[in-house]
DNA sequence: TATTGTTATACTCTATAACTATA
DNA sequence: TATAGTTATAGAGTATAACAATA
């Protein structure tokens, strides 16, 4: 069940207000992900995506972060180093630990999304007037400020 | 290859801010679909929604629509029928064709989604300024707009 | 003959359960 | 014995190719 942080109500009709103007800025954040599927699948390009951002992990934190069960996590690392994509070695510390790590290639392909995502926002913002990039932006840092504080208070209540 | 829109450069600095920005917006957005996976797989999620947007449309348009063939479409359909979400007809004007609707059960589903999406921003919401709620909206419009036009423009030229 | 779907086959992603290897 | 991974098996999602039914 969600727990209820702000009694106090929002107007509903500002909430689905920004729920119908966020679609398209979704949609076309996913367009590099779609692009990028010619590839990797999707929970490839995932599992390359939090690899990336540890820079270096095993397989069970792998596992815990893309939440899938470690015998999943195992058979999608199978494919990523069949592609060339991963890097996957026993580890010196403890043997029964593996070390997974991004291969040159994987490393390029997450740079490529990354830079496909900024091209396909970029095509929008530039048809926007430079208020309203400003106010996109404003608002949208403000939103993250919030959402981050939220993931933070719910570390430690979980 | 994409087509550049817009010769003009925007600062480099400004669209990685709004990638950086939007990605929490973005991961709120899925939270719902995170939850909704329990009922429906994210490909037959996307599949009912498609069809709720249409309310009848026929095999290929679904498979269209979705991005796939109507081979996979067609397996699709089988399992979101079997689960009981979706009504598949043989059309009454034209025999080759299938009919598909929505059963209540997906209409309620798909409400579900919606729901709990709203409920995912507005927690976000409650904690922002009014004055950051503002921006966010208006930039949010601001973007949908300008992306709608290139969706457009897209149909044609495409 | 062209269009609309379905079926056969194969590969990816996923979970459950059973297993191996290391600590 | 507990922990870290892998393998066997099975169902879902997808594509390719072959097929049936209708127009």
């Amino acid at each position: 069940m969600p727990i209820v942080r702000h009694p106090a109500n929002l107007p509903a009709d500002l909430v689905i207000a920004v729920a119908v103007a966020a679609r398209p800025l979704v949609m076309v954040w996913g367009r590099a992900d779609a692009i990028a599927q010619a590839q990797a699948s999707p929970p490839q390009l995932r599992a390359l995506v939090v690899v990336g951002h540890h820079g270096s992990l095993n397989l069970n934190q792998l596992a815990d972060e893309l939440g899938v069960i470690p015998s999943s996590a195992s058979r999608l690392c199978d494919r990523l180093v069949a592609a060339g994509l991963l890097d996957r070695k026993v580890s010196e510390q403890n043997r029964r630990e593996v070390v997974l790590t991004l291969r040159a290639e994987g490393q390029r392909l997450l740079k490529t999304v990354e830079h496909d995502r900024r091209d396909a926002l970029a095509d929008v913002l530039h048809g926007m007037r430079p208020g309203a990039r400003k106010a996109l932006l404003s608002g949208l840092e403000a939103f993250a400020e919030v959402a981050g504080q939220m993931a933070e208070q719910d570390q430690w209540t979980a």
